[in-house]
DNA sequence: ATGGTAGGACGCCTA
């Protein structure tokens, strides 16, 4: 059997529920998280999703800032919603399902984007991110009662000097900056996690997920970043059947900054 | 070196 999962910093779900439905309609992941819904929970719009099909749905919203949500076609149980670095941010989301006769754990994160200055002196935004990503170290892939794990979302870092339009350029620019990409890929590491993407697509192609709002005409000048990520245990590589990056989606319209990721593995 | 756009919510913060 093969099973998907999509990954999408929606930047606003209600305002884009339309653009969640064509990306539903087209593509039929199993799964899909998203962040940047910036949604309370009690306005989160479930029913234009349980009527695509998505009826098990977990969400941990906040008004205005954040928050993130997993739809899914099978059942889903909730995990965990992490708490990370204590300010009550909603980032973070772990849930189980099964796949082919296996029990999977998915993380689904929203990584603070920390701000423009990347001194974490100076810039307590920046601070929190390197915060967030160290206290992510607690996050491994080896998850007991657990045949393997994936790990989702918007990281809010370009890790490598490929996932970048310049990477001399983009040097000392918050998301590309030397302390977060080594802490970034150190931390990966460390929890045993496979980057799923670059496996996928090797170094030295490049691979972005986002476009500034910001750029005259985001196709012509193509000065993307991939900030959002798809990483699984080392139990689950070797099962990748692909992974797509759906950059179209940047020139829907109203588009999110960011594009969908869907994974797609080819379980027995 | 700078400013450029977008969303939520309605003044200004965050990305």
């Amino acid at each position: 059997m093969t099973f998907s999962i999509a990954t999408w910093n929606i930047n606003s779900v209600r305002l884009r529920m339309p653009l969640v439905a064509q990306l539903l309609t087209q593509r039929a992941p199993d799964i899909l998280c998203l962040q940047e819904t910036k949604t309370p929970d009690e306005l989160f719009p479930h029913a234009p999703l349980r009527a695509l099909g998505y009826e098990h749905i977990l969400i941990s919203g906040q008004k205005g800032y954040h928050g993130v949500a997993i739809a899914s076609r099978r059942p889903l149980k909730l995990v965990e919603k992490r708490d990370f670095c204590a300010k009550g941010d909603c980032r973070h989301l772990a849930a189980s399902f099964e796949a082919g006769g296996r029990t999977i754990l998915l993380h689904n994160f929203y990584v603070p984007a920390g701000g423009d200055e990347p001194d974490p002196e100076i810039n307590p935004k920046f601070r929190h991110k390197l915060d967030f990503v160290e206290e992510m170290r607690g996050i491994r892939a080896a998850a007991p009662g657990h045949d393997g794990a994936i790990l989702v979302g918007d990281l809010n870092i370009a890790p490598l000097e490929s996932d970048v339009w310049s990477h001399r350029q983009l040097l000392n620019v918050v998301s590309h900056t030397p302390v977060e990409t080594e802490g970034f890929e150190a931390m990966r590491k460390a929890g045993g996690w496979v980057d799923l993407m670059r496996q996928h697509t090797p170094e030295p192609q490049k691979i972005y997920t986002w476009w500034s709002y910001r750029a005259q005409d985001w196709r012509a000048s193509d000065r993307g970043r991939r900030l959002d990520h798809v990483w699984s245990s080392a139990t689950l590589a070797p099962q990748l059947a692909g992974i797509e990056v759906l950059k179209d989606a940047r020139g829907w319209d109203r588009p999110s900054d960011h594009v969908p990721v869907i994974a797609r593995f080819a379980l027995d």
